[in-house]
DNA sequence: TATTGTTATACTCTATAACTATA
DNA sequence: TATAGTTATAGAGTATAACAATA
């Protein structure tokens, strides 16, 4: 049946969705990045992903809402992180999109977080880090469609 | 180095974490739990584990301010899931524990979520479940320890 | 009539500060 | 003097409602 597992895995998993362990994390994350604090860091990160997109398509993506979206990103705007262009496709859009500073901060921001999960893969067997990014991966794309 | 792992982790933690994936799972570990939601959750499940505790070590532990603490301790208070009493050992602290009514919702919550994990883990092969089942595990503690 | 972006508004969560009682 | 609990207050996040422009 499995419930042992299921046991272990709910306490791991309550852990890790903690407030405190979530924000410890992106702090780590954002730390040094001119711009950009844990509330921030979701949006940027997502335009990064999925940019240029626009803020109503962005909100559901990264599940937040529609208002939020916009002004946060008016904030990394003004921060000069990200900018906005019309839609050619469609007058009443605006694509948000990352300037070179918004890229530049990307990718020091997943340097971060890049090492702070390497410090711990690497206290285990590569095959082992390989099967768990691989089990990791697959348990959170089930739980996103349990829906 | 084992970086493709950390790519991979990186991105599924980050899914993970994501406010609309939480909110969700909350959501269903609370649905039909009667006084409690997804802000209550960790505070009812963190006196369910470490209680009889005081407010300030339960919201250590939880990752919590002291006073949002004492004020959700109210909240479940008023709802008949939680109680308190002065702590005969130093007349300062309360402790926090649980009614049978609270003992009930968490013992609700708690099938409400471990049918979600299993719905997942089901699919895998039971030795593949324990194992991942105890990387999580693993992996979690040392984020936590990360400091 | 529906949708995009936006702003205004209200509500909730969280942290800081301050007060009381006890160690 | 320090610590536990609590309350008051302010700041930040988020959702709902409403508006103008466009589909």
């Amino acid at each position: 049946m499995g419930s042992s597992s299921a046991a272990r895995v709910q306490s791991a998993l309550g852990r890790l969705l903690q407030r405190g362990t979530r924000m410890h994390l992106y702090d780590r994350v954002v730390d040094g990045v001119e711009g950009v604090d844990a509330t921030l860091y979701p949006v940027l990160s997502g335009v990064a992903r999925i940019g240029p997109v626009s803020a109503t398509e962005l909100a559901a993506v990264i599940g937040l809402d529609r208002t939020a979206a916009t002004r946060y990103a008016t904030r990394l705007e003004s921060a000069g992180l990200m900018s906005r262009r019309p839609d050619a496709a469609d007058a009443r859009a605006t694509l948000l999109e990352l300037t070179p500073h918004g890229r530049k901060a990307v990718a020091r921001m997943r340097g971060n977080l890049t090492r702070a999960i390497n410090d711990i893969l690497d206290e285990w067997q590569p095959a082992q880090a390989e099967q768990f990014a691989a089990a990791l991966d697959d348990f959170v794309s089930r739980l996103e469609s349990l829906a």
